[in-house]
DNA sequence: TCTTCAAAATGAATGACGTTCGTTTATGAG
DNA sequence: CTCATAAACGAACGTCATTCATTTTGAAGA
């Protein structure tokens, strides 16, 4: 990938000459104008062709200002994360701040299901952004006393359910409805029978039930870490 | 969608005259065919045209058995959840059974990472094998002394934290490797340094910690569920 | 001012891919 | 034998992401 550089030459100075139009298209641009498109026509609307037409040029200009598709949605990623909410870590308590993060992380991303796969597979180094929140957590969590070896397997395990659960929310109404396949699942169609809540709402509470739990035993887990260690 | 029927005829014998040809192909066929494509060439291999030339037809030709593409993912996925563990379940009590179950589940999806949003969002109703997975582990709950009306929405929970885990099975190696933004998030460069595992075996670790606390957690909703009601 | 040169823009083209269509083939019921 | 019909087939279609050769642009050096 890299040179090798046989020859170690030019140093310094990468002596440029000249330079062409005003920037005109820039990754902040490129990300917004995604988002546009994206509230406009959904995720099955946002092609190159389409975010070239928002941006008033041709698709085949995007490819001087990004590499693929697949690095737009990683900006546009970056940019939900960004809007996620930390104020909680350093203020309240680790384990209140974990689920007020957590609802928001769930909320952040509902309406974005195809970029799951994207945050769950790309590096943050070019997500300053998502970086940025991993960083307000661990500052939270180790000010809460979890110790530093344990600090991402926290967050990853936390952030595993909250990207679960977020593919939950745009399920469809009757997805677990057993049809006329009751004899094959009885028990199961009575628990679907019995749920409370509807559409939506019972996402929330499968979300809320398993949020409560993963805390409360992290809770756990760290007293008992804290006893067992100095 | 279905037919509005507007006279009530033909109650019984939709009479067919005719019927070409062996069966050839069928579900059965379809899906193991898939999963011969996917284990030869991957996710980015399973192209219509791929799975006809396995199955010696045509790719016109298949859309007389199947729907869509989606369609076949969905088989697919079904195949997968076949082979999810659920002997614990009325052996062993819940908590345990849940823990292996999981194990197992996670372990299943890992290698199949683009029908996770498929299970997330397609009804069971067209799943038989998920449909008797859930059935063997809503039995389990019911059994553990967990009340009907919560049985889904723990399903739901463990279910959750397990597609997101499975995500992380297959993420890069250096995801979380900081680069040179060392100064813009120090505290979670430090806790990325510290984690004792490497590669897979760190998202094994995260997973292992949150299962053990989600499930813990779990254990003490049912304690305090249950001293509140009768 | 004028030349230079690379970044940026352009439109046409490419190659996959999922899916549809019109037609033909082969079968078993009547 | 006849015929209705499920199945197979090949040739398309439409949509995308991406590439390529070429042209345009505009600031830095002379």
């Amino acid at each position: 990938m890299d040179d090798p550089a046989p020859d170690v030459q030019q140093p310094v100075a990468p002596r440029r000459r000249g330079r062409p139009h005003r920037p005109l298209l820039s990754r902040e641009k490129i990300t917004t104008a995604a988002l546009a498109v994206v509230g406009r026509a959904g995720y099955a609307g946002l092609t190159m062709a389409a975010l070239a037409r928002e941006l008033k040029t041709a698709p085949s200009a995007l490819y001087n200002h990004v590499e693929s598709k697949d690095e737009v949605l990683n900006w546009v990623q970056d940019d939900v994360c960004e809007t996620i909410d930390t104020t909680g870590f350093g203020v309240d308590p680790w384990d209140l701040a974990i689920t007020r993060w957590a609802h928001s992380y769930r909320a952040a991303f509902a309406p974005h299901l195809p970029l799951i796969p994207i945050i769950a597979v790309f590096p943050v180094a070019g997500a300053p952004h998502t970086l940025a929140m991993y960083e307000r957590v661990a500052d939270g969590l180790r000010a809460g006393g979890w110790p530093v070896d344990m600090v991402v397997d926290v967050i990853v395990a936390v952030e595993s359910f909250v990207l679960g659960s977020a593919m939950d929310v745009s399920a469809p109404e009757g997805i677990f409805d057993v049809g006329d396949r009751h004899d094959l699942a009885p028990t199961f169609a009575d628990a679907v029978a019995a749920r409370p809540a509807r559409g939506a709402a019972s996402a929330d509470a499968a979300f809320g039930l398993g949020l409560n739990a993963l805390v409360a035993g992290l809770r756990g887990t760290l007293a008992a870490v804290r006893a067992t260690r100095g």
